[in-house]
DNA sequence: CATAGAATTTAAAATGGTTTTAAATTTGCA
DNA sequence: TGCAAATTTAAAACCATTTTAAATTCTATG
């Protein structure tokens, strides 16, 4: 299940203060971003996108923000690459693959029987799963060849 | 599958040399290591545990290993936490959980579907499959409920 | 509305795991 | 044995991220 195309701020102060974050400017607009696009942005890039919008952000902002969404659930994020750290505002159970090559990283639905294996383990309590498939995608595959 | 118990030199060696990697005494040391032992230890750690075997060993040696292990997969490197980076001697499909608390890290049988996903994956060409599910263990459930 | 206290943001500095550099050592081969 | 290439090493550099401490903003209360 994807996110909307586009959340009110209404909807995004709700969301924060649902989840006992008071919702200031920068914590509304992060969070924005992160839902609206379907993307895994690093913090470096979410502060190039929003840097603009709110002339004072600063990175550290992002960072400690993300942060924080990440420990109250509303953001989830990815170590699919040892180089990055990366985010995703879609915290629906789903794969990840990542070209290698142009480190692009698509979405993919989760394999039916994950959902189960990770319900079925005794003596662990799981709160958060991530599927990576790390590989070559079709458009580098095809730049390889022709080089 | 797990690894064997024990592994000769002369059986390191081959595997390095079948890999296309001059086998030094360093490099017989490390991926000794990974094979016999089934953790899933940082560099930190590899270097931690052969420094007395081969007194001039640097950290800088165990990490460009490590690296190159990877790189001819006879090694695979595990990114289930942000805060480090570890590696697994044992380079058959499965899957991994990590406990948020203790941070010890489990094998577990990959789920049956997830190598029909990945085998039947179009326009990409998967290298590397990872399901890593982090959690609360048995043991510190526990110690969290009694305290 | 004023104001104080608390939370947040910011810039700057610090951190720490990892990589790079360059010199010293070791290895394989003639 | 000796030389060229590869490897290892210690030290320095790197850089993404976190911490610090000061400035700012927010919220509650009188």
């Amino acid at each position: 299940m994807a996110n909307k195309e586009k959340y009110t701020v209404a909807e995004l102060r709700a969301e924060l203060e649902a989840a006992g974050i008071r919702p200031t400017a920068q914590r509304i607009a992060i969070l924005g971003f992160m839902r609206e696009n379907p993307v895994h942005p690093t913090a470096e890039v979410v502060f190039a996108a929003l840097s603009g919008e709110i002339g004072s952000l600063s990175l550290t902002t992002v960072y400690n923000t993300l942060k924080l969404l990440v420990e109250h659930g509303l953001v989830s994020m990815l170590t699919i690459d040892d180089t990055f750290k990366c985010f995703d505002g879609n915290v629906n159970m789903h794969a990840h693959l990542m070209c290698m090559e142009c480190k692009t990283i698509f979405d993919m639905p989760m394999p039916e029987s994950v959902a189960s294996f990770v319900e079925g383990l005794e003596d662990f309590e799981p709160k958060d799963v991530q599927l990576y498939v790390k590989g070559i995608c079709k458009k580098c595959k095809l730049n390889k060849e022709n080089s």
